[in-house]
DNA sequence: TTGTACGCGTTATCAT
DNA sequence: ATGATAACGCGTACAA
């Protein structure tokens, strides 16, 4: 087991000073005569000579390295941010540290002291809604974040980057209105969460432009974690007067909740009209596939990622930035006109 | 904009020396005075110190950390997999630096490299298969690698984690054949892998058992990357003699694999029985739902997590270790008899 | 039991 | 244009 060479190595085997060699490492940082760079080069790529990134943290004071803080890389939505942010990360020479909460404040604290200690430059974090304090102490040490898909609204002047969370709920309740129906269930994730709120919000904004009463009982905002997509779409469809058609706007939920539609055995367009927030390919392998909101996750790790680079390279007007972008939404055939019989006021019709 | 706390700060605010207080923090480097802990304790509590990571890799000469280098997390084995090792690690107080190589052996190398700079502690990977030398260069700067789901032929003395194969692949085979199928399809990984060889060899196995003679044409493998499985399952059904059951085998490929199916319109199981390596939970969710080979992706993590801080800390013998976990075969409704007029010998019967 | 002083590898400052 | 040297923060022999 061998050690690998330190710059003082490369120094002697060079016959200069460490200083030329670090001057030849940071080209800004000073002059060096051609015919000694070149030397110094050469004796480098001989040695197989590379900077202890640990030397140089200690020495700047952060590192180049962002943390990634999400639930969980089970759900697709996160794997597939992390890939993104891990892959952009690369192109600009940062690694990324992977941390996950399973959604639990106290995890999600320790994950935040783990980054402080290792001087992280900026995170990128899908925050729980709780550890306010910690937060602002971590952007007070200079760390640089970005909430992606979530917001904390206790929490001014943060970076935000998420989807049009609205505008999403919204058009795929115009569209399930524009079929036809007035019952429609909506499962979305906590309403103590901005991107939960703001779903519902649009949600009732449709509902209230096509003057449509809003039904308080057929929205069921569940937990994150756990498989309460099931159980919601169980008990909206137990109703005395269940929906006709059906939002799943909680990414974590659709699986579960999809699951459960099998189970019941319940026929996709016939029984039911079905939307799901996606982030799975698989949505169109079912049968029938499925009508999506497609969040374009890349945009969101690729702003994000902008965002934090931008603000650790200090090249950013300070003050805080909101990036909202927009979601697709995919017609493919879970969807359908409502079955007369199942619309009460209309049956007489 | 404060700056963190030094340990020096913390032994100017209790009236102790530096070394005072690294004995506090690591209890194991020498007795301290009940009564000067507790004080000790108390301003770092007071102060919120935290030692600066960067710093003690500097002095330990590496980190309490692993990279994790796979192809990319959009793979959900891949996602399970790094969700699993980051969730065991952070109880073992390791953090996990993830890097993709999108199978592309320049990429790794790169990766090998920054991973070196960060003097990782140990590195679990799911490797190229290029690179021969740089793996070793790794090894011998004293870095502990775990190759996890593939092996790498020319490297020896490695430890590898990954699902039993070949049994694996016998037991999907030996499923299809108890059906009465005997032309079956094989979409598996690169021959040029140690995974997709094994696998191959437990569908050649199971064959040669039942003496059904071995159509090379029906063996497909596929790189890891890009669609591939998509073109060799049409092709595979473009066939004269088209097989009647179909395994695929490289979890990167049966997304497209199964979405050509779906195209084709081909109906399952009545023209087609179909088990596929499993990762994914939606593999119960299409219809009919899928016979799998259901990877024990927990198990594959915590084994590799094992041995990488075994090996750390040195409490592990000498010697490469090989281990290899069962996978279950979940049965499911895609599989059924062959319909017989296209079984072309028992055509007559 | 406690404190002092040095090393870890790099960058930055200041002479030369 | 180059070189010596002092930080950076922590661990740790070694001395007291």
């Amino acid at each position: 087991m061998k050690k690998a060479p330190t710059i003082r190595d490369v120094a002697a085997a060079a016959g200069v000073s460490v200083s030329v060699v670090s001057r030849v490492l940071n080209p800004d940082s000073g002059p060096v005569a051609p015919a000694k760079r070149e030397q110094v080069l050469s004796v480098i790529s001989d040695l197989g000579y590379r900077p202890r990134a640990a030397a140089r943290e200690l020495s700047a004071g952060h590192a180049l390295t962002v943390g990634l803080v999400v639930t969980d890389l089970a759900n697709p939505f996160f794997a597939q941010l992390a890939d993104r942010v891990v892959w952009e990360a690369r192109s600009h020479g940062v690694q990324v540290v992977v941390m996950t909460t399973q959604e639990d404040p106290h995890l999600e604290a320790e994950s935040l002291d783990t980054l402080l200690d290792r001087s992280v430059g900026g995170v990128i974090a899908t925050p729980t809604g709780g550890n306010i304090e910690k937060w602002d102490r971590l952007r007070d040490l200079g760390v640089n974040v970005v909430f992606v898909d979530r917001a904390i609204a206790e929490l001014g002047d943060v970076d935000v980057v998420s989807i049009e969370n609205s505008d999403s709920a919204r058009r795929a309740t115009d569209h399930l209105i524009a079929l036809g129906h007035e019952r429609i269930g909506l499962v979305t994730g906590p309403a103590s969460t901005s991107t939960g709120r703001s779903r519902i919000g649009g949600y009732r904004a449709a509902l209230e432009s096509a003057s449509i009463d809003i039904d308080p009982i057929l929205v069921r905002d569940v937990p994150f974690r756990g498989d309460g997509g099931g159980d919601a779409v169980g008990s909206l469809l137990a109703l005395p007067e269940p929906p006709t058609g059906l939002i799943v706007a909680n990414t974590a939920q659709v699986q579960s909740s999809v699951r459960r539609l099998v189970q019941m055995g319940v026929r996709i367009p016939d029984d039911l009209s079905v939307i799901v927030f996606d982030d799975n390919p698989w949505t169109e392998l079912t049968s029938p596939p499925l009508s999506v909101i497609r969040q374009p996750i890349g945009m969101l790790a690729v702003h994000s990622l902008e965002l934090v680079l931008g603000r650790m390279q200090g090249r950013l007007p300070a003050g805080a930035r909101t990036i909202e972008v927009k979601a697709d939404f995919v017609p493919r055939s879970s969807c359908a006109a409502p079955a007369r019989s199942a619309t009460s006021k209309s049956a007489t019709r």
